[in-house]
Parts: C-alpha cells; structure tokens; sequence
DNA sequence: GAATTCCCGACAGAAATAGTCGTATACTAA
DNA sequence: TTAGTATACGACTATTTCTGTCGGGAATTC
C-alpha cells in the first residue's frame, strides 16, 4: 500500500545505472540485471516498456542494448513510475471517468485528489539524475553533523 | 502501486461520515455500511483496529457504536492509513532494518527516502476534518473559474 | 548464416487484498 | 434475567494483483 511495484523500482535502479555509465554506447538487458541480481526476463520487459514510452533508446545486434533517450537530468521518477505501472490515483475509487461506482458519496475522493497532485509533483522533481548522484544526500548528511 | 488499500478508503470514509454527525453519541457499523454500501463485516474489522488505535471510542449494547476518540482537527489522513495498513515505505525493498536484501548498492532507496517523507508530511496535513469540510475543495473549484 | 540482443504474448506461481463465517463478549432495556 | 443489539476476534475462502518464466520471432552485427 503506497508502495511503488519492484518493476518500478527495477525500472529506476536500471536508469539509474545507464546514467552512471554515460560512456557507453549502450548497455544490455544483462548488463543491467546482473549489475543487481534482477532476474534476466523480467527486467528485459520492463526496459522495453520504457523504451516503448520513450524514455529509452534500443538497439539490437551485437553490442546493442540500451541508453537513455535523454539526458539524466530530463527524465523524472514519475514518467518512470508512469511508463511502467500506468497512471496512478492514490484512492482506489477513482477508476477512469465514471469515478466511484460504489456510492454517490465518496466525498473523500476530491481531498485526496490533491493528496495526489502533491505526490505527483514530489516524483516530478526526482530526476534519475538525482538518483545516480546520491552523494548529494550523503553531503546533506555530513552538513547536518557539522563535519 | 501507490494507492490506498479499499481498507483505508473505508476507514477513511466512516471518520469522515462520524465526523459530520457530532451530534450523535454513536454510529453502528451498520450505519456506516448502509452509508456507503460497504461490506459491513469487512467495516466492522476496520473501525475495530481504528478502536484499537485509539481513533475510535466504541460502546457494545443498543445504541452502541463508533465516536471520534478525539476532535476530527486532531486526527490526520496519515494515522488513519496507518492504523489499518501498518506502516509504509514507498520501496518495496526497504522492509525493517536489513534494508534490500537483493543487491548491496539498491542506492536508489536513500532518494526515495526522501520522496516517502514527503508522501507522509501531505498525509500528515489532511485531517479528518478536512475530508468533511469538502465545501473548501469546493470554493476553490469556483475561485479558479472565476466565478 | 551464426551469434547476439531486442520484441512480445501467453502462462504459472506467489503474494497481497477483499470479503465471509462463526462464535464469543459486552451492554441496554424491558 | 432474558431478549435484543452491537462490538471483538480468529480462521477461512475468494479474488486480484504482482512477480517471474517460457517460447517463438525479428533486427543487427560479424
């Protein structure tokens, strides 16, 4: 329960990855799977769901594999989340346009809808970027020891 | 993925619903399941872990129920989702202490570490109250239309 | 044309969620 | 003190979602 899904996270951990190695070409299924013990398949799948999104380059053959489609900086956690597991409402109710079928009264429903919005936008500033750099987060740390 | 279980929507539902009946001593399960056409044994199980929580007061015997344990200002969107759901990260690896088992550099958890903070501080920030009072939501829609 | 790698649909196993059943306990009121 | 109403709680089943696998096909390189 507002948990992202291990092929989200799996997504994330591999464009992460690419992002760490800008100086090659391309990287491959396995590359990205053995790098973190994924398994093989199901990684495959999921990085050609976001190639299909556009957020990846394919290419197939000999020393083909994948690259970002753009730079680190440019992609957010959130098309990754997107691409992957489709959009998401954090109520469970709001399917679609018909809204809750269970009753006219679900009057929950439009608060958490900014509920929503806010936890949109929190993954829409999270680059794969920031997520490669994770010594920016360990700086914060050593600043909040006054080291 | 990154949506609220139909548990907490009920459970968010019937706060709501006891919050906009003060005047009433105690609603019944029953009462809050007709309300919104909710499983009433599955709603039963809901307000009794809200009780054991110490969101709720219940009172066995004719017109017995459920009340608010304390003003629908004092209690947040967050304890709720975390009475009935236990607590959440927002990756699926970060259970417990071990952290993710699979890889030793699953560094995208610090950052996303982050992102949960943020998930949980707007959860903090809505309160039952404001779920009740969806007038304000409302007003808002009026204020962009410029009406 | 052989090796490598992406592409894709269908399927199976596992886990989480949703909902049900039965019984026990607490309280109220006649 | 008995009947009726309502909560408390554990076990069980059903459903859905998620995770992972299998198998065949197409593109590219050497």
């Amino acid at each position: 329960m507002l948990k992202l899904t291990k092929k989200a996270d799996y997504g994330l951990m591999a464009l992460k990855f690419l992002a760490e190695h800008p100086e090659t070409v391309a990287l491959s299924t396995k590359d990205v799977a053995d790098a973190y013990g994924i398994p093989a398949q199901l990684l495959a799948k999921i990085l050609q769901q976001l190639t299909k999104s556009g957020l990846l380059r394919s290419h197939a053959g000999m020393n083909g594999g994948y690259a970002l489609a753009r730079d680190a900086r440019e992609i957010s956690a959130y098309e990754v989340i997107l691409a992957i597991d489709g959009p998401f409402f954090i109520t469970s109710c709001s399917k679609g346009k018909t809204g809750c079928e269970l009753t006219t009264n679900c009057t929950i429903k439009e608060p958490l809808a900014r509920v929503n919005e806010s936890i949109a936008g929190v993954l829409k500033s999270i680059s794969i970027q920031d997520l490669a750099k994770h010594e920016k987060a360990a700086e914060q740390a050593l600043v909040a020891l006054n080291l």
